[in-house]
DNA sequence: AACAATGGCGCG
DNA sequence: ACCGCGCCATTGTT
């Protein structure tokens, strides 16, 4: 048994009991003692055997509360392999090597995780979630987590500061928002500058330097207190419930990310040579076509004159629109297609096929070779609403319009008995808006369970409910959307004839917004509320190593359990837009929602016994979950049961529905 | 050559 | 003066 102990010379009140089991030192290699022992720093105990590790988890228990950091061999959960296993108490840092110790240890750091009553603050706690519910075949029931990462994400959401762009650039200004790597907490909080050079240093080698154990160490060790600042901040922010939304949803997201989608490569593969065929033959046809209209390549600087014009190229596209008389500013979809020019219709259609192919071949890029499933990443709070981003591939933009987008979809199959159980809010954003609003129209309409879209339309034009044909519907959807979160007349009627294909005068738009928000007055009134709050700012509370804690005076806004959004100032008039400041607490309450989902949902499926029924995605209002056949029919109804409940008691006194479906594949059903 | 910005478009 | 994302290819900047 080796064992380095040094009790911290500074800090002597700190009780550090010397370990029983180890009286004296035994004696060491003469090569690893002449450099180890006066190099691991004071209170780093470095555990290489079984006994001195039971012991570790013994005092991480009786403490309560520890920090928690791994080294491992790589970030993907599915190969990579813990190497050490760093562990903070108050006074001293325990860094405990696996290759060493042997498997068996991530059992027992997988016991500390489910151990309620001992507190693991973690940076990225994600991370290392994912690497030891990978090393277990059970579904952890982890609790008591604290993320430093998601508490200072919570406390700083949304805030920016501008400063001076670099150089002449379009826009004076440039956005500085504020980081949350372990770096710059230390930073910022402890005044502590942290050495990252060794993270990517090898944690696979045979013997790890000083260097690199001090390294880990020093990443557990600033945890606590960081932890303790955060907690402050959290509380003085009354973020607090914010922060344990986050720490409890985090099993679940682990779930999504370690679980990935089941895509049917083969079908993507024949797909994606398809698509191909067609992008080619759709070049081919738009440059003869070009060239037969004597086209001539656009002057290249510093390059000889390409022969064909690029059709990814917007000046290309241009250069070639004037050659044939079309005016046109941009090359968007919109604006070409009111070209009425089918050279323009073939060059969208080329655009979206290729952009398919680009989905296709991105997707097998990163199929995972350990299992054939695409293992997107989802970070919980890295939007200022609130909302999950998605990346590596982006699991939140698999396509799904048009006959072509579902079949891009449909390549989303569950693997032979099993199924995919899919369930989404319906409306959920509009419910919102009446709970958050309290319009008493909206609200009796949802609870009479009305469709508004419908009662809109009958109220744009004044006619009874059951008159309001398809098109009107479709024409009030894009009423509801837009003007609920500030949409000018002239936005307004560019969008419904874009997504609805609605025509309508200025004048009209202008009546139908007057109209909506005559019959929704409780909107308008929501509406006034949000502006106050421009010239109603209140004290946000910051942290850093200088100061403490300190506040400052910004516009913030709050969703409907309190998620809080704040907004910077510049020259002494706040960053915060008014329609910023309509969407947010709605879009952010959505966000609340489908995070309670799914905290709610990850413990029953473990309290329900459905161990094999797995979360897969989560896309804003929609969960898609993988369980066998048998159970795919429990499974649905407990996703819709939670769905409609965590809903309906949010948004009280409106309810909330959730739509589900089993099917084969994405898209299907 | 590497990096940043931009236009465009996929999703909610 | 409609919100929130990420990704791609091109174009601009250093």
């Amino acid at each position: 048994m080796r064992l380095f102990y040094m009790p911290p010379e500074s800090d002597m009140e700190v009780a550090v009991e010397p370990t029983p089991s180890s009286p004296t030192p035994v004696p060491i290699e003469p090569e690893i003692a002449e450099e180890r022992p006066s190099k691991v720093p004071s209170g780093v105990v470095f555990v290489e055997d079984k006994q001195t590790w039971d012991l570790v988890v013994q005092e991480v228990e009786e403490a309560g509360i520890c920090g928690l950091d791994l080294e491992t061999t790589g970030l993907d959960p599915l190969v990579a392999r813990v190497r050490l296993i760093q562990l903070a108490i108050p006074g001293k840092v325990f860094v405990s090597d696996v290759r060493s110790l042997g498997s068996s240890v991530m059992y027992d750091l997988a016991g500390v995780m489910e151990n309620e009553h001992v507190k693991k603050v973690i940076h990225n706690a994600k991370f290392e979630l994912s690497m030891i519910q990978a090393s277990q075949r059970r579904r952890l029931r982890i609790k008591n987590v604290f993320c430093t990462m998601l508490a200072s994400q919570v406390c700083w959401s949304g805030y920016y500061t501008l400063i001076p762009a670099p150089k002449a650039k379009k826009s004076p200004w440039k956005r500085d928002s504020v980081e949350h790597s372990l770096r710059s907490l230390a930073r910022r909080h402890l005044g502590i500058e942290m050495d990252k050079s060794l993270q990517i240093s090898d944690w696979g080698s045979g013997t790890l330097s000083s260097e690199q154990i001090e390294y880990a160490a020093k990443d557990a060790e600033v945890l606590l207190p960081l932890h303790n600042i955060l907690t402050d901040l959290l509380k003085k922010n009354r973020l607090e419930h914010i922060g344990d939304l986050e720490f409890r949803a985090l099993p679940a997201v682990v779930e999504i990310e370690l679980a990935g989608l089941p895509i049917d490569m083969q079908a993507a593969i024949a797909l994606m040579e398809a698509k191909s065929m067609q992008a080619q033959q759709l070049v081919q046809e738009l440059q003869d076509e070009a060239v037969e209209n004597g086209f001539e390549p656009r002057p290249k600087k510093g390059k000889k004159p390409q022969m064909l014009l690029n059709l990814d190229s917007r000046l290309d596209v241009l250069g070639y629109l004037q050659h044939q008389g079309q005016i046109a500013i941009s090359t968007k979809e919109d604006d070409l297609k009111a070209l009425k020019f089918s050279w323009t219709d073939k060059l969208l259609r080329y655009r979206r096929v290729s952009r398919q192919k680009k989905f296709l071949e991105d997707w097998l890029l990163k199929v995972s070779p350990v299992d054939d499933r695409l293992h997107a990443q989802y970070f919980q709070c890295s939007t200022v609403s609130g909302r999950f981003s998605s990346r590596g591939p982006n699991a939140q933009q698999i396509p799904k319009r048009g006959e072509d987008g579902m079949a891009m979809r449909r390549l989303f199959r569950a693997p032979a008995g099993r199924k995919l159980v899919k369930a989404d809010f319906s409306g959920i954003e509009l419910r919102i808006m009446a709970c958050i609003s309290r319009d008493p129209t909206m609200i009796a309409a949802f609870q009479e369970g009305q469709d508004l879209h419908r009662l809109t339309a009958s109220s744009i034009a004044g006619i009874p409910l059951e008159d309001v044909t398809k098109d009107q519907r479709q024409a009030a959807k894009g009423a509801n959307f837009g003007l609920i979160y500030g949409a000018s007349a002239s936005r307004f009627q560019a969008t419904a004839k874009e997504d609805y294909g609605a025509d309508m005068s200025l004048e009209e738009a202008e009546r139908i917004r007057r109209t909506f928000f005559a019959t929704y007055p409780g909107i308008a009134r929501w509406h006034q509320v949000q502006r106050m709050l421009k010239r109603v700012p209140f004290n946000h509370y910051f942290h850093d190593a200088q100061h403490g804690l300190y506040s400052k005076i910004l516009v913030s806004s709050r969703t409907v359990i309190g998620r809080k959004r704040v907004w910077g100032w510049l020259n002494g008039s706040t960053l915060a837009k008014e329609t910023e400041l309509y969407n947010s607490p709605c879009q952010g309450t959505g966000a609340d929602l489908i995070k309670i989902v799914m905290r709610e949902l990850y413990e029953r499926l473990i309290s329900e016994g459905l161990e094999d029924v797995k979360i897969v995605g989560t896309i804003h209002d929609e969960l898609i979950l993988e369980a066998p056949e048998a159970q795919s029919g429990r499974a649905a109804d407990l996703l819709g049961y939670v769905m409609r409940q965590v809903g309906s008691r949010l948004l009280f006194p409106v309810p909330v529905d959730a739509e589900v479906s089993v099917s084969d594949a994405w898209g299907e059903g």
